[in-house]
DNA sequence: AACTATTTATAAAT
DNA sequence: TATTTATAAATAGTT
């Protein structure tokens, strides 16, 4: 439809392009505009020019008839589906919120503070449940406690063990006649609890070799 | 174009209605398509036929250019409004439980509960935190028992003093030598320290008159 | 669906 | 950007 046919490419030069964008976005609104008079159809046409402006027919309503291809294509109509999702995470949130502000209160009366709205008898029962917590608390420590001191004991034993063994090793050594750089050493040694006996042991054998 | 021209009206032959929506149809989208190559246009054409079949076409993705015509429009942008309103929630429900989570934690060990994971050390402030609540708490029962104590007092002062003031009416009374079912009522509601000096006076005029 | 007379759209020039 | 004009394209009515 012209002085010549044209090529489907892209119009390089830009305002050769410019000029049939608009004079073909005219004809194809007034297009869109026809079908929709003629064949009674529900047309909605969105362009944007390469420059990003952007032009629109609609024969009825622009968000009815997206709504329509929406729905006839199958996507889950966004609006109703994240309604009830909505509303669930809007209560969730609620619910959240004040399960977070009772919790405030209560921790507050417990640490002694905000106690003006109380009375006598929830001053009591607070007073009764803190002693019940430091009570637990008390007895879980001693248990900790008796826990570590057994623990510490057990370790004193192995010690103690080490020692014993360690003495015998040693007189054994004394009978074979070795220097009293050796003897001293293994005592330094022993002095420190900390040094296992395979580390005293290494160090010796390093030594005698 | 044609054999004819044709006056814009609804076509009122079905059939001839049919064909021509299909005839037209095809060149809507063969010109949309040319636009949308030709002059680097974004294009999205979407058709409804009066019979309800839909057909479209995108030069690039129609969410995409949906998406990019109400941005354009200026409708809040369903998807990405939605999207950060629903990010927020997200973000919010996930600090608010994690907020629930810790404070549960928290009361538990306050009450002397799932303690299995503490520390010496956490024990023992936590014993303090407790014994400061408790104090605060002794302190503020011992502050409202006194309020109490002064409270009571002060009514007993004051219904000494209407005792007294009664005793000494109930006396001029007796001077005027009234009968002795008044004193008898007057001694009777006295008895009761509930009812007010103004009820007995009252008692006692309405039975004089 | 194919044909074709005619209208319409539009490329190029102004 | 508008108008003009020659020509390509679309399509109404027909087969």
């Amino acid at each position: 439809m012209g002085r010549g046919k044209v090529e489907l490419n892209r119009i390089e030069n830009p305002t050769s392009r410019q000029v049939t964008f608009s004079k073909r976005r005219n004809g194809l609104i007034k297009k869109a505009f026809e079908l929709s008079i003629l064949c009674d159809a529900e047309v909605a046409l969105v362009v944007f020019s390469s420059s990003g402006k952007g032009y629109q027919f609609a024969s009825h309503d622009m968000h009815r008839t997206i709504s329509r291809y929406r729905c006839h294509v199958g996507v889950p109509q966004l609006n109703v589906y994240h309604m009830t999702t909505v509303e669930a995470w809007r209560t969730e949130i609620d619910e959240l919120r004040r399960s977070v502000g009772n919790m405030e209160a209560r921790l507050k009366h417990l640490a002694g503070e905000d106690l003006s709205a109380l009375g006598l008898k929830e001053l009591n029962q607070l007073e009764r449940q803190l002693s019940t917590g430091i009570q637990r608390i008390n007895s879980k420590m001693r248990h900790v406690i008796a826990e570590n001191k057994k623990m510490l004991n057990k370790r004193i034993r192995v010690l103690k063990e080490d020692n014993t063994h360690l003495q015998k090793k040693l007189h054994e050594l004394e009978d074979h006649s070795s220097s009293s750089r050796t003897l001293e050493l293994l005592r330094f040694c022993n002095l420190f609890g900390c040094l296992s006996t395979l580390d005293c042991v290494a160090g010796l054998l390093k030594i005698e070799l």
